[in-house]
DNA sequence: TTGTAGGCGTTATCAA
DNA sequence: TTGATAACGCCTACAA
């Protein structure tokens, strides 16, 4: 099967004029002449002509097209960014490619390599929980293009960022299960090094200390987000002589895991009778037994955001100031 | 911000050699002196230097790259399916780039320009449930450029295509429910128009078929796969004088909210009590309910496949027959 | 109103 | 072993 793809030289042969007069017909150049103007269309279109974005690419030095890299896409807090930032990418004539890094760094390196042979005009990108450094991102930024954190950001304040205030949801959250009267609240959180995870902590500790309770560090675990791991520390905290009688999840996931082992593993003891996690996943809907609450997060728009900024900055012309902006959340109640 | 990106030629100016010397030295061209390539290789890395692949793109004629287009990834079925493609790509070095059409013919089209003026080495497909004809396909087709379709693939028997046996699933799972005694069977089908749900049916019908059971038309619906509509569906069901005592769904989810509707709504009254669907979501663990089984796809082999046989098609040389993959499927028991 | 020529970054061919 | 040159498809300033 050999290739056969019709060019702006192929349509001037046939019409028997220049290159450059086709290629001014079909960019609506206002020197050509309307029969000719026509001629060149309508061959165009008979011949499916589609122009060349490679060779457009090229000669203009500018893409049109936003890197998005994610670290998967079965989660769905990120199907759903990766969707707002298309949404408000595609409104805005700019194009998107995405590659998911499977929270491997050494593929978050790939795909950032990758998204500078492309040249990509920008960069959005939620790191991996294995990275620490951003040195494979420095040469996008000397080049002078930009780059906008999703959620996992890196561990400086001198960049651009969009993430969601989890520190007030999981404020928000404790605060809802010490109204219910609750005193051991366990934090069953993330990777400790996403820093949207010691985040979270921290808004879990702000309402605590509101409450003057102090903070058990027993209390807190952190699972790698595997479900063994999960396990793990539900053993961990089923095991202390004062069991938690709530718990606070990372995500939904985590959390389904966490009533599960309850449910699995505590039959008759005392344990966790209420759970808050963070995503408002739309299955939760189908559960007999649903968590207490779930944190809504709106992802759609975070991405969406992150896009908007992006843009901004491409387009936004001289060294702006860093842009950190913090989508609120809403706690769901499911009791 | 202004763009700053190192090229062959500034290498080449600051070593004070020619620009085709440093291009064969970061290629490993065998006709260049190691003195020269090494002072090439540290002064690129000191730079920076990543190649410009629109460049490449364009004066190969290749881009080493496969455009893939879904209907939506919240769907985890179609988020699988990219990831297996993607891992298989990366694997035999291409590239992958995608899009969701959600299920809008206008945004398929668009994607499928899109694909086109990138230059995509082959596409991989999953058209629209609006998607009738396949006109905007054919100038790829007259390109050259291969298309595998994945599972929604055209009314028409000239294509490439990888798909899951969904009629032995279906019928699969129809045996399970009569060897459990059940004799009204309903099948709460997806959109009439997909050839998938027409298999689905052809499954169904062919089980009630082998058993001496006559089809009742009654007992076939079809949702749109809204929550409306699978609610109308449900009640039109609820409704017959002989109601139905299992249903086959479309999809995990789809049986969800039929198993909701029938505990929202027939509380007391016959309603089914058997239920199966397709994709085994990781989810339905999670359930203190959950359906009787559920028909286990495998979506990631499935994009590998695809991809598979793709860039086969690609690097093949001359036309081939074509390409038709039909993946097994297996019946998961949860009760 | 149309055509000519140059150039974007890279590689391949051929000459030095 | 290295360098000069042409070419890929398209656009644009300038010339005709």
């Amino acid at each position: 099967m050999k290739k056969n793809i019709p060019t702006i030289k192929a349509i001037a042969l046939q019409l028997n004029i220049s290159v450059s007069t086709v290629s001014k017909a079909l960019n609506n150049h206002p020197a050509i002449g309307e029969q000719t103007r026509e001629k060149v269309r309508q061959l165009a279109a008979a011949m499916h002509y589609v122009p060349n974005q490679t060779a457009i690419h090229f000669k203009s030095g500018k893409t049109h097209t936003i890197g998005v890299i994610l670290p998967q896409l079965t989660d769905h807090f990120f199907t759903k960014a990766l969707s707002g930032a298309e949404h408000y990418a595609l409104q805005h004539t700019y194009n998107v490619i995405s590659g998911q890094s499977y929270n491997h760094l050494q593929r978050e390196k790939e795909l950032v390599g990758f998204m500078q042979r492309s040249r990509v005009d920008g960069l959005i990108i939620a790191l991996t929980s294995e990275t620490e450094s951003r040195d494979h991102l420095l040469p996008l930024e000397a080049w002078g293009i930009p780059i906008v954190y999703l959620m996992r950001t890196p561990p400086i304040k001198e960049c651009h960022y969009v993430t969601v205030d989890v520190f007030d949801g999981a404020h928000q959250a404790v605060r809802m299960l010490l109204n219910r009267g609750h005193r051991r609240i366990a934090h069953l959180n993330g990777p400790e090094m996403l820093l949207t995870s010691r985040e979270r902590q921290a808004g879990y500790l702000h309402a605590l200390q509101q409450h003057q309770l102090p903070a058990d560090p027993d209390l807190i675990c952190h699972t790698t987000l595997s479900p063994e791991s999960t396990r793990a520390c539900m053993a961990q905290l089923m095991a202390l002589p004062d069991t938690p009688t709530a718990i606070l999840g990372f995500k939904d996931l985590v959390v389904l895991e966490a009533m599960q082992y309850v449910k699995n593993n505590a039959a008759g003891r005392r344990g966790p009778v209420d759970f808050i996690g963070f995503g408002n996943h739309e299955f939760l809907q189908f559960l007999d037994t649903p968590p207490t609450a779930s944190i809504e997060e709106n992802p759609f728009l975070l991405g969406s955001k992150a896009m908007e900024v992006l843009i901004q900055l491409i387009s936004g012309g001289e060294a702006q100031r860093y842009q950190q902006v913090r989508m609120p959340c809403k706690l769901v109640n499911y009791k």
